[in-house]
DNA sequence: CGAAACGTTGACCGTTTTCAATTACAGTGG
DNA sequence: CCACTGTAATTGAAAACGGTCAACGTTTCG
């Protein structure tokens, strides 16, 4: 059977709780930030990794071009710059879209945990390896060119937790275009909507 | 400096090389396999993660639809199935396009050294962190619509290494489509085509 | 209550996909 | 060494699909 990535999120759920309470509550501070501040700046020097608490933010880097790339937008709940913990420079630009509250878990703190406690080691590497392992399986979706098929397999995988943008965001297509999909499934039956916003396989 | 997926790619290699250097040899085994051989199936009772030493081959699953849809495709020097580690089957097939050789590296091996030898841990939770802040990138990447721009932002990020099949499948667009979007790109003269196959930035 | 964000749908337009064909090249067996 | 086969590179034309723009209903929340 397939893994869907609810169950990776149950997961990932439970092993950062799991790993943020087993470092010392003097390795996190919690800071909040307003609409385009910066967390951290590439080039800037590594003070650890994050975790979203709430509102949000984008890693942005600038191509040779000088455009400017999104590296990643985190939801909440999610960590990020976990790879941060083993480099000396942040390698891009850390800005929040809204007001947010961002957790900090010290690097130092974080490495020497690390190498000192393997439980911990063991789960940070889970953690990572789930990580990979959901990255994968969205990469495979949003690879679908048919949006109708994307969106089933987006359903069938549980990329649909939150609202429709959001699913639609995840899954690389417009909202529109995502209703309509959806509307499409819908009337050919294979798709269920009990009530406004809510859509599940049947 | 703007890091490079080629940068990460020779820490990788680097990482790598610790990481089995590490590990008793008996934990490790070399197979070849023939164009066509299955390294694991989807479904698959674990045994272990990989080494891509020569050859090539790529992980791919079946969608509903039936369609085969490439997960990932681990150049020489990458390690592959990772994730598997902590998990009890494999989650897609591993199928050799080519004649390879590959390293096994035993689960249990991977999971007690882990647990026993915390800079062991540490070069693991880097590598997968490192592959994290991969992926992100391409799906930011896929992430772009203009064609154009998706193009540009690939060879940006050095997702053109090898063919511009590969190219296009990683960027998740039609060869076709890529080939217009780089002769459009030529054209303004923000990318050079110095022989048949080859482009890369100015 | 009013604003803001989400949900939903329609119409039109443009881009990308699809289908098709041609050239180039590397490998293979006679 | 050469015809032969398969795959990559490249380009064209037409069709389909999704994006964009626009509008409106609905829910939430300060």
């Amino acid at each position: 059977m397939i893994a869907k990535l609810t169950d990776l999120h149950y997961d990932f759920d439970h092993m950062i709780d799991e790993l943020t309470q087993s470092l010392n509550p003097r390795a996190t501070t919690v800071q909040s930030y307003g609409r385009g501040d910066h967390v951290f700046r590439q080039g800037g020097v590594t003070s650890g990794m994050f975790l979203m608490l709430t509102g949000g933010l984008q890693l942005q880097r600038m191509t040779e071009a000088g455009d400017p790339i999104i590296v990643h937008r985190p939801q909440v709940g999610d960590s990020f710059a976990e790879a941060s913990i083993f480099s000396d420079h942040y390698h891009c630009d850390a800005i929040c879209t809204e007001p947010s509250s961002i957790m900090r878990l010290r690097k130092v703190a974080v490495l020497e945990k690390l190498r000192s406690d393997p439980g911990f080691a063991e789960m940070f590497s889970k953690i990572m390896a789930k990580q990979v392992q959901g990255y994968r399986q969205v990469l495979e979706i949003v690879a679908i060119r048919s949006a109708k098929d994307r969106v089933a397999a987006g359903l069938s995988v549980g990329l649909h937790n939150g609202t429709i943008m959001d699913f639609a965001s995840r899954i690389g297509l417009t909202h529109e275009a995502t209703y309509r999909a959806l509307r499409v499934l819908v009337t050919e039956g294979r798709v269920a909507n009990p009530e406004r916003g809510i859509y599940h396989l049947r």
